[in-house]
DNA sequence: CGCGAGCTTGATGCCGATCAATGCATGTGG
DNA sequence: CCACATGCATTGATCGGCATCAAGCTCGCG
């Protein structure tokens, strides 16, 4: 419905972020969803993604590897917990989340990947995945299969490095995210989830001041450890004081200071 | 200057785990703080540890690479936040929590680790480690030189694969404990937190039913997202219900399935 | 013995959950 | 094109779980 019927051959509604990258980064592939062949060495996200470091002939190797490429319908899973596990995928274009679920249904949202983010490292541990990932807008991802990149990193070093890198910042973030989820209060929660969100943006090339969200309030609030109304309320909280614009899910910060000292302004 | 005093040969306190898994595999070893070399090759916790389905001649070449050990007495820290990164470390006896902590000064305990468990995974991001790491009892550790690893670890697949499953299983492991901050209520984490803990006691050959915790209330607390008043609270209401018996830090499971059902029984 | 760290227990209050109604945008079928 | 359904968001009223504040208790230790 954000972006609403996008037969296969539509392009992506305007408004995406990752529509806005596309087009930022070349104009001419927007149409297409399955251009031509865009390898890691020529690839926008190389300094966001797995090849970042990487010298030219590794990056030879590593476009060989990549070869595939898989589209993903907003609403549609990449993978889902209990599928077998064969490959990591790099975020292309638009925008996914994460959740894991507990056997009594509860989920929780464990993250939101854009382009140039790796998914389905989870999967490794017991070669199937452990969560589920779904588009939240039509996507494109760079199939990685695993155990040729097991095998390629081994003969490169700096791809070895970048890929344990790449793991160690997944565990770090989610160090992170048990910060907030266990002393935080909601505004700092969403304070700090604005924050990272922008700051993620801007490191590809967007504004740092508005944006618009992919997600409902409702997977905010399961990422937040918040329900949906609380987010609701929040967001109308910092409208009335002046940090933002809302609307729906245009966002517009106003005061990114005023956000920045919500967050630090800790256990007072 | 993590070990300072402790006479190098006095014996670790009796009643703690690591302690008690000495005894339980080789009762000599108990009195030697160093006592004589003692290889991966015949640890007693290969099966837990990163030699998990090594072939005989890789295990001879990570011998070689684990070649120090380091004591860290209760209360002190392996590493620190910021601490430049060189190695992992794997916890041969002993019990440590690891911790982050916001500018603010709020921290978050993020994890508690024993025996055959890795610290230091944050570390390989930023080539900071991005957490402490503190012994909750005289403890012992492995040295890991992390770049030999790497090396190594290009050599022998089965070596490199195990690194990244112990890496993804923490990926996991940490989606798991975001589902308890974000969706649990204080006595279902109370309830799976013991029950974890329990299972990977267990694991190490102890009883599944009578445990002894190595960490305060409060350590619980921060790790669980409760004050300590809850977490002592919620202690009191399951022996009212039968589930436990709690005598200060000595736990016995009385009703484990009553626990189970507690963890699972969702968002009623 | 007395001190202090850690634990327990009670009284109170607040933040965020819950329940419920309304609003708003988009899509659909008559 | 309008009436209606649907999904999402907003807003209000009330409630409850956990935090907070405040005593006392226990146990190990100098």
């Amino acid at each position: 419905m954000l972006n609403p019927k996008s037969s296969p051959t539509a392009p992506p509604a305007n408004e995406c972020a990752g529509a806005q990258i596309i087009q930022r980064m070349n104009p001419n592939r927007a149409i297409h969803i399955e251009p031509f062949k865009v390898a890691c060495s020529s690839c926008n996200l190389r300094e966001l993604c797995l090849p970042v470091g990487l010298s030219q002939p590794d990056l030879e190797r590593l476009d060989r590897l990549v070869a595939t490429r898989r589209n993903v319908n907003r609403g549609d899973t990449l993978f889902r917990a209990g599928d077998s596990f064969q490959s990591l995928y790099a975020v292309r274009t638009g925008f996914f989340k994460t959740c894991v679920s507990a056997e009594d249904g509860r989920d929780q949202v464990t993250g939101f990947q854009m382009a140039g983010e790796l998914l389905g490292l989870d999967g490794i541990s017991n070669d199937r995945h452990a969560c589920d990932a779904v588009a939240l807008e039509d996507s494109q991802v760079c199939v990685i299969p695993y155990n040729q990149l097991e095998s390629l990193s081994r003969e490169f070093n700096d791809l070895q490095h970048q890929f344990h890198k790449i793991m160690s910042r997944e565990i770090v973030r989610d160090h992170g995210v048990m910060l907030l989820l266990g002393s935080m209060r909601a505004e700092e929660r969403l304070a700090a989830f604005l924050l990272n969100l922008t700051q993620r943006l801007q490191a590809r090339g967007f504004s740092a001041s508005s944006l618009v969200l992919r997600m409902t309030r409702e997977e905010i609030g399961s990422y937040l450890g918040l329900k949906l109304e609380t987010v609701s309320r929040t967001f109308s909280k910092f409208q009335e004081e002046g940090l933002l614009e809302v609307k729906q899910r245009q966002i517009r910060i106003i005061d990114q200071t005023g956000l920045q000292r919500l967050v630090n302004s800790a256990a007072c």
